[in-house]
DNA sequence: CACTTTATCTCGTGA
DNA sequence: TCACGAGGTAAAGTG
């Protein structure tokens, strides 16, 4: 049997069926889930387990994503996220159960499962999609980071900066110096607003780094901005903040 | 002008175009862009420009996924997540620039835009999907926490609840309780492996405790598993750990 | 492989 | 509205 015979289109980067019959949109996904990123609109249920477990048992019109590496998400009208997907890599298993397209997306490591089962299906379609390499985000804690090593002065004149991502029991500390007077000093930079959390995290490196040197450490939180409950935070355990914009870094 | 004239299926659920003009792509994705998910399908080249910064400068084959809420989202090959984005709530703008049709997903809080340009159309599709309501997911680590307040002695035999979500000023306790010999309790749960993170945020409400109490308290952090690293920093601080499935609860 | 952290995190909840 | 923390977080980087 031709697949061209029921596939609207020619076969290459995109391919689509309208309301086909289940045959046909089994034979296009089977054809194309490991070249093609698919797209399947119509009314269907489905549920997941793995990590947790949950289930959308009402039917109605969905769509769903597959990605040839595995990638597999359930979207519906509204949010950035998926109601229900599996990540990659996970693989697809496409069939028919009484008459009826069933997608199931398997995970191995966590085991994890979606089944999608689709009684109406209103569109299949196969499209091959590219990938952008050397990506890159500007204004990134990373960036932060860069340009305080690079320039010290942005947190504090006469820093000196002694390690970048110095490893200790208790977590990675974001920048190592000394300070004019040859104070230990640990810098934790954070991209947008710290809270309370970023201050517990500065304050755990530098009681580690205190209690190693036997004696004490400053400890400076750098960030654009900083919430109310996290500055009385910080001062109550007598560390330090610096504003600065990671936009006027870059 | 009729739209129908040029737009290949009935007006309603679900329309699509398959290699149009911009002039009719941009008709149909303003007709539909407030109540159905778009996608769009074509050679293009994107741009982000917000909290941080990005470009996807090379021409290529992607899929752009809008909903009605404002979620914008340009998905390449792989990966879960979308290369670029805007988080509803957002405003779409389409136009023909020099023949190009142009899209503008537009934030107003924080400031955040993203812009595509498809010089190649390949493919538009209308859709209208659904939303379940009382959606409900099951193993979270608020079910962990019910479960124990309901049966204590899955931590500890003795164990009594004094109260769940308990608000102090470094955080919200997830379970404050008193052992059989008087002593207060802290319990910390996480739904999966606890890092040093989760020892810190113990460790930080059993200090508040403790000083607010005068006398010593214990904490417990409850998990399904914990890191080598996150367990000798829990021990040397006098916390303990209680192994516990998520899973068993339910 | 396990572990750790960042993220344009997104999302819900509660003050 | 803002702050805070969970998430089936995903994804990247390191030992």
């Amino acid at each position: 049997m031709d697949i061209t015979s029921f596939i609207n289109s020619e076969v290459g980067d995109f391919e689509y069926l309208i309301d086909p019959p289940p045959m046909e949109a089994l034979r296009l996904i089977n054809l194309r889930k490991t070249s093609h990123v698919l797209l399947i609109y119509g009314d269907m249920v489905a549920s997941y387990e793995g990590r947790a477990k949950s289930q959308l048992e009402e039917l109605m019109p969905r769509l769903v994503i597959s990605k040839p590496d595995g990638t597999f998400m359930v979207h519906e009208s509204s949010k950035r996220e998926p109601r229900l997907w599996n990540p990659p890599p996970s693989t697809l298993y496409a069939s028919i159960n009484l008459g009826v397209l069933t997608l199931r997306s398997v995970r191995v490591s966590p085991r994890e499962v979606v089944v999608v089962e689709v009684p109406v299906i209103r569109f299949v379609g196969a499209m091959r999609l590219g990938v952008t390499l050397n990506y890159r985000v500007f204004g990134t804690e990373e960036d932060m980071v860069n340009a305080i090593v690079n320039n010290p002065g942005i947190v504090e004149d006469g820093l000196q900066v002694i390690a970048r991502e110095y490893h200790t029991i208790v977590g990675d500390i974001d920048i190592l110096g000394r300070d004019s007077k040859g104070n230990l000093v640990v810098i934790e930079c954070k991209r947008s607003q710290a809270g309370p959390e970023a201050v517990n995290q500065l304050k755990r490196y530098v009681e580690h780094m205190s209690q190693k040197e036997g004696r004490p450490v400053r400890g400076i939180l750098v960030a654009p901005s900083i919430s109310s409950a996290a500055y009385h935070y910080l001062k109550l355990y007598g560390l330090e903040y610096r504003r600065v914009e990671p936009k006027t870094l870059v």
